[in-house]
DNA sequence: GTAAAATCATTGAGTAGTCAAGTATATGTT
DNA sequence: AACATATACTTGACTACTCAATGATTTTAC
């Protein structure tokens, strides 16, 4: 039975538990969205213009230049977001909310809000800090 | 721009966190397996008789009975894992570790273990063990 | 001012899962 | 003993990504 070290193990861990955190909130299925798409309603609505690059999302929630723009086209047709131009570049494509997108975040957020307590209740608040901290330095920068 | 509580935010932060890891445990293409397929490699060499339930294994991993059925039969066609069947239980199928899939996770800890201290070095312990608590309190339970 | 390198986004092909439904077996209830 | 409920696993159809390659544009270096 070959040992593993501590920081292995706890990313195995870190695995497992943002697995099943997943699939508690995709089964929400808020408003018909799932997790990743709320996390991009989410970042385009605090962004100053409610608009975002595609580049900047997708670093943000650590998926793929690919993956965004795969996860916007659904949200794109069904209105949630729309595309702008940027004038200075052409290579990039914004990313901007609609009040139809603004609106379902408003409803979701709620439902959201619901089952993060009930994961990580408020009164852990020393747990909260402590994992925002390290969750911080391994680059979770999401404001 | 409205505020979500900060139990959501820390789960969105958990979620990019983890997306951006496992892609560079993946990419790291360990021997030809995935992290997942890595970690089911770990609990069957880490138990007693190098054998487990298929749901079991899910739990642990914390995917789904269907989702350990599919990743485990390109492990069993490549020879890691084996099927032995419960002579008192007709609906269980225990999934073996090969002599193969040992030696294989064997060598694929070496690459795993390297890639876990670069992103948390072994001078961290005390987030590393802060961690660990704190995902142990969220249903982390691999030890 | 032109060539080389970098950046932004998309596409084709593939993978690692999901859920819902189904099959087989086991367990609990009366 | 029979019936209802629960558990273990698999399958079909789908989703949410991945990588590698490509096209288009911009920036950098000479």
């Amino acid at each position: 039975m070959l040992m593993i070290n501590p920081s292995l193990k706890t990313l195995i861990n870190l695995a497992k538990v943002q697995a099943v955190i997943a699939r508690r909130f995709d089964r929400l299925n808020m408003h018909g969205i799932g997790f990743t798409e709320f996390v991009i309603l989410y970042l385009l609505q605090q962004s100053e213009e409610g608009k975002a690059r595609r580049i900047d999302l997708a670093d943000k929630i650590g998926i793929t230049a690919s993956g965004i723009t795969r996860m916007l086209l659904p949200m794109e047709k069904i209105g949630l977001v729309t595309r702008e131009a940027n004038e200075r570049d052409a290579r990039v494509s914004y990313v901007v909310l609609t009040p139809a997108g603004k609106q379902l975040f408003t409803d979701a957020e709620k439902t959201a809000n619901t089952l993060a307590l009930e994961i990580m209740p408020a009164k852990e608040s020393k747990d909260i800090t402590s994992l925002t901290n390290i969750l911080a330095k391994l680059g979770g920068n999401i404001t």
